[in-house]
DNA sequence: GTCTATACGAAGATAGAC
DNA sequence: GTCTATCTTCGTATAGAC
């Protein structure tokens, strides 16, 4: 199929941004890790860099939304124990050596394009994950802040267990997410 | 004197790599940012890039923690509102154009000793404002925890709201991170 | 769709004069 | 301490053949 190698690429631009961030992601290094031949780069992605990654952003944003879709109609504790958890498993899976590509993104490019595509990608996480929360019990009123916090969170957890090459500080901050998430969601 | 461009070069390092992040943290920017003369970078930083940078995240660190004196026995509340400011700031006045320093070299470095140098920072902030927190009040045994979750909260919650460009994610997380600090530093 | 060749710029780094 | 010149490597991007 025509399109293999194109989605080979984008994933392969997803992995590269999360591991070593948007300079390092280099049509040589995404080449090299996917094994996609040289000569089409531009065929499929007439954009150059800034199409790819742009289109990696949303990929990842996606790619997280259906992970999603697994706790629908779950209680708010293990909504966020979910989400949580994904982020565990991609800093244990790659030894502290992934964090969030959109982030990566978002901290380091200049285009407002790839700026507004990440935004789109938090914008829609925080709505899906006040949706699951409000359906698992939080107050509708406190619910898209619930969101906002988690999100926030694991994205700077992430970052300081990657520093750290060590699980205890997202562990930590994860620890006292949960039993907040607990309070507000039985609380009421 | 000597090292006044030196420490020029620093602080514009720190600047960029706010910023634009890593990359764009090049010896042309910082010269064309500091007006240092080219020809002293060598001079100045034998270690190359990886020094200015290294001495960048150092420098970063130190400044957030001089800062964090000001509120040296203050309630809990005052301290978590205070490490929140710090950071609102600095989003308002670079509208949203700046980030942290030490985060965007963590998610970018393929350099262990850099990555060590922003872990050492984190470990430093945590501990300092675990300190803090302690001191206004909160449970010794809740206040590492409280500490990372209110660094890592707002890590993540800087990021949201460059991509959205938008104080929003920052304020909303900030605000359920606030009434949390109360409700563990008064509710003991 | 894929190849090779190539243009062009920017980055990090070094050497030697002043 | 600072300057200029230069080397090398790597990145993006284009052109034209197959």
């Amino acid at each position: 199929m025509a399109s293999e190698v194109r989605a080979r690429m984008v994933d392969g631009a997803v992995q590269l941004l999360a591991q070593k961030g948007l300079q390092a992601t280099s049509f040589t290094e995404v080449l090299d890790l996917t094994g996609a031949p040289r000569g089409s780069v531009y065929h499929h992605f007439p954009g150059g860099k800034d199409q790819l990654v742009g289109e990696a952003v949303g990929q990842a944003g996606d790619r997280a939304l259906e992970l999603l879709d697994r706790v629908d109609g779950a209680a708010a504790e293990e909504v966020a124990a979910f989400f949580i958890g994904m982020w565990r498993t991609l800093l244990v899976r790659s030894d502290f050596g992934a964090g969030c590509a959109v982030a990566a993104v978002t901290v380091a490019t200049d285009s407002l394009e790839l700026l507004d595509r990440a935004a789109s990608v938090f914008r829609t996480w925080r709505h899906r994950l006040a949706q699951l929360l409000e359906k698992g019990g939080v107050d509708p009123h406190h619910a898209p802040g619930a969101a906002v916090l988690l999100i926030a969170s694991c994205e700077g957890a992430v970052v300081l267990s990657r520093a750290e090459r060590s699980m205890e500080p997202f562990d930590l901050a994860s620890w006292q997410l949960q039993t907040w998430i607990g309070s507000i969601a039985g609380g009421t």
